[in-house]
DNA sequence: AAGTAGTATGTTATAAAGTAACAGAAAGTT
DNA sequence: AACTTTCTGTTACTTTATAACATACTACTT
């Protein structure tokens, strides 16, 4: 799987097939089950780099015959709590995750522009939340960070607008 | 204003009056409008060290007369572009600002067991998670870290049951 | 292979969070 | 006072998410 900011079209049929996968061995390993329902939806989630709506995904769902917001809602809540995918609290959406059975934070970057999204998995920032919480004697047992700005795409382009 | 972990119900007044002498500053500074409503909310949203959601505000301002939620989050919106709000984004609601004025990530530890929130003004987090993003090329615009676990307290009432 | 327990999906209705658009009122300016 | 700008009221609506119950599928037991 290439980095999502260097991910080009014809590349990204890989990242849906490594995601899938990465899917198939996790729910393996886990004896969970992954139907036809959440394998579409996992699909459909790694369709782009970007973070998508539930109710986009009701909406593909509807072309291809009748579908209702429980049906998106519970397959998005199977695939969240065994981590094949994550959500993004600041835009009510929802990505797949890079990196599903190990255990890491789910920070993010994304862009205004594109709104390509990757996970950073920095080891540092976890700690040093985590030094900033503990001085309030503060548990941490989540951390949500959701980094937003330009990729170095659409930042190069602003660049050239100038 | 004490610390919001540490804040006690006979503390309490303190931090209010205090946000709203901070609140009645900036906004002459500024030459923005204090207007009762927006006053009457900010007080609202700083009764507790919690954060409040749009249509509890809403509930509350109903028991003395008519509103509706444009009120409500128009008055959020001008709270929140002064900076004498925040919004958490993990769970839709908004808590009082503690240093307005000054430029700041908004960082926040909020607790699982009884909700109250503190900010952290960490210029470490935020310097890791710039440095992280450099890494990747992406520019950082806004970072949004929220952290929930628990607070010193809960954490103390914890071990006790133990 | 039939029965059954558990898990997954369909369906209807509704809750919770947020916004668009226009009308009227208050404040600030000339 | 006339005018402009900003603020608030009001109605209607959009978007996001869930509750509750019905049906269907899977996997295990015998």
């Amino acid at each position: 799987m290439s980095q999502p900011f260097s991910c080009s079209h014809d590349q990204h049929d890989h990242c849906v097939d490594a995601a899938l996968t990465a899917a198939e061995r996790l729910c393996r390993e886990q004896r969970l089950r992954l139907t036809p329902l959440r394998r579409k939806i996992l699909t459909l989630i790694w369709q782009s780099h970007r973070p998508v709506g539930a109710y986009d995904l009701l909406e593909i769902l509807q072309k291809e015959g009748r579908a209702a917001p429980p049906t998106v809602y519970r397959t998005l809540d199977f695939l969240l709590e065994s981590g094949l995918v994550h959500r993004l609290a600041t835009r009510n959406a929802y990505f797949g995750c890079t990196r599903p059975g190990q255990d890491h934070a789910g920070h993010v970057l994304i862009c205004e522009s594109c709104h390509v999204l990757a996970e950073i998995d920095s080891a540092d920032v976890v700690r040093q939340i985590d030094a900033s919480a503990d001085a309030f004697g503060f548990e941490v047992r989540r951390q949500t960070v959701e980094v937003s700005g330009l990729c170095p795409r659409c930042r190069q382009e602003a660049d050239h607008a100038c």
